[in-house]
DNA sequence: CTCGGTCAGTTGGTTTTTCGAACTGACTAC
DNA sequence: GTAGTCAGTTCGAAAAACCAACTGACCGAG
């Protein structure tokens, strides 16, 4: 006997879980355009640049995961538009964050899109502990279990 | 003249460019499995579940766009592991919040894999404005331009 | 009315990518 | 010298992505 067959056990994993859902190559990027209001099917096919048949499949995936919901907006004729549920809001500190490395780390140049914080300032985001409120700093956290 | 020759006019965005990095099927696992040590080509398969060639191919970008870096660490026979550089350490944030959106709106049950912070308490991560401190909210953010 | 346009998808055919599983080549340990 | 380790490579088959055109229901202008 060779190598023995299918020697891969994937961890038990909740990253990978969320990935399951929102890791390829499109869902984050419809996810971001419900973010900026656009609602409708042609809108989101041409900011995102996905095919529209693969965008059907994704989007009716979101919506079987709960990230988005399907809206008639029209009867005669039956159109539909896209929102997003509060397990769709809820990922915004995704987007957030890695539109921060993205800035960070692979693009050259200054960001065309930028948010500003109701404070005033262009908002930048930093990862607090929720316990005791300190900023995340490499090597403050251990691995358990 | 039927429909305009492809009318998708892409979005200029930043979290678009992070995706062309990272957003596939396995890179962020990949990411995942070095931030747990395992630098070893047959650590990262196994733990990630990625077929090898196509480990082969993520790993090979991931060095391109400067997120790992392969080390040689036995001559004969010649061997390798990968390392996250600092970019690729810039990451956590990002493998955090997915982590904590797929335990909140997507696994059902506790989460297998828990952090500590350094203050006693398991890691919960907030996102807060760098400028006021404050706690992100909903609907605080503008967008700009 | 008919012509052009809008809109949320479908359809069909092709190209790309993924995938599984076995195989390499250079070693080490027994 | 036989078995095992390890970082990949190779092969063929299956799945997914992709593109461009097409639908069917409507609206508004001429």
């Amino acid at each position: 006997m060779p190598t023995a067959p299918a020697d891969r056990t994937p961890r038990d994993c909740t990253i990978a879980d969320a990935l399951e859902v929102v890791g390829d190559r499109w869902s984050l990027l419809v996810v971001r355009e419900l973010f900026y209001a656009q609602r409708r099917f042609t809108e989101i096919a041409r900011n995102t640049g996905a095919p529209r048949d693969i965008l059907t499949t994704r989007l009716r995936k979101l919506v079987e995961h709960g990230v988005i919901a399907r809206e008639q907006y029209s009867d005669r004729p039956p159109r539909y538009e896209y929102r997003l549920t509060e397990a769709g809001r809820a990922l915004s500190p995704v987007l957030l964050t890695l539109k921060q490395w993205g800035h960070e780390h692979v693009r050259q140049g200054p960001d065309p899109v930028r948010f500003d914080h109701v404070c005033g300032h262009e908002f930048v985001g930093e990862l607090h502990c929720a316990a005791c409120g300190d900023a995340l700093d490499a090597g403050d956290l251990t691995l358990e279990r």
